[in-house]
DNA sequence: GTAACTGCAAACGCTTTGCACTCCC
DNA sequence: GGGAGTGCAAAGCGTTTGCAGTTAC
């Protein structure tokens, strides 16, 4: 989403488009591995030094909110956040944690076979895959 | 499970088979709800009124490291115990949070060429589908 | 008998809250 | 200009830790 667009779907909700709030989205949209709510601060404060976690925390759940984002909560206590609003897979490495994102037009077509029986229509989902990736494969083989 | 394997299990991976850990493990698998900590602890109370946090939650870590349970993160950060280790979608009210476990031999058929695409081995899933439950469509009509 | 486990209390870490200052509309 | 939003510090809450007493094997 291009920044004038983000600054319009604020406004048109009723919300400010503040510096922070489009600097945090812009650092999420471009990951694809799921930042944690320290690694968004963390990442943020380089360029706005005062930035305070409430502030992150706030956007991230406007964020949220604004469909904008999807919150994936994990056994650790952690949460991460993914930008990534389509229908997708959570592939998971259970050594190393890291998270990337599946997409492909056949497992939509095979989730929509799946769904089609359930005998009411689903407002969202979350598909974790755990597995074994293939740089945590190399240094344990 | 009957007590007596669970017993054996326990004591063949070499841990002990304790009070807490077995009524523990019985509340949880007579539940098909995935309660949270708190739950497990406000129910084991009734009958062990000196139980403390700390056997819930070793006692949870350990169930989880004996493949008994799974450990299902959430957003609003609790943390729910599902004793379903079969392939099965968590159907998740997202109203008032109820969990209900969804598991059809069709569904699993789906599953199964759905990964089948996929180039490795799926260690295991977690698959969630967020809907508005029966109770909560009645209330807001 | 003894090593593992439990229960208690304190510590820890992530998240929320309250409030004065700031900045977007 | 005014109210929403930010930043800071303190509070809150779920989870972990350390240790003395207890229990399963």
């Amino acid at each position: 989403m291009k920044n004038q667009e983000l600054i319009d779907l604020f406004n048109k909700n009723g919300f400010k488009a503040t510096t922070q709030r489009l600097a945090i989205y812009n650092y999420l949209s471009s990951r694809d591995d799921h930042p944690t709510t320290e690694q968004v601060y963390d990442a943020l404060r380089k360029d706005h030094p005062t930035i305070s976690r409430a502030t992150i925390y706030n956007t991230l759940h406007l964020l949220k909110q604004l469909g904008l984002i999807q919150e994936l909560g994990f056994n650790e206590g952690s949460i991460r956040y993914d930008p990534n609003m389509e229908l997708h897979i959570n592939m998971i490495c259970t050594n190393c944690g890291h998270i990337e994102d599946y997409d492909s037009g056949n497992f939509k077509l095979h989730w929509k076979e799946l769904i089609s029986e359930l005998n009411f229509k689903p407002k969202g989902q979350r598909i974790d895959i755990y597995y074994e990736c293939d740089k945590c494969k190399e240094k344990n083989n």
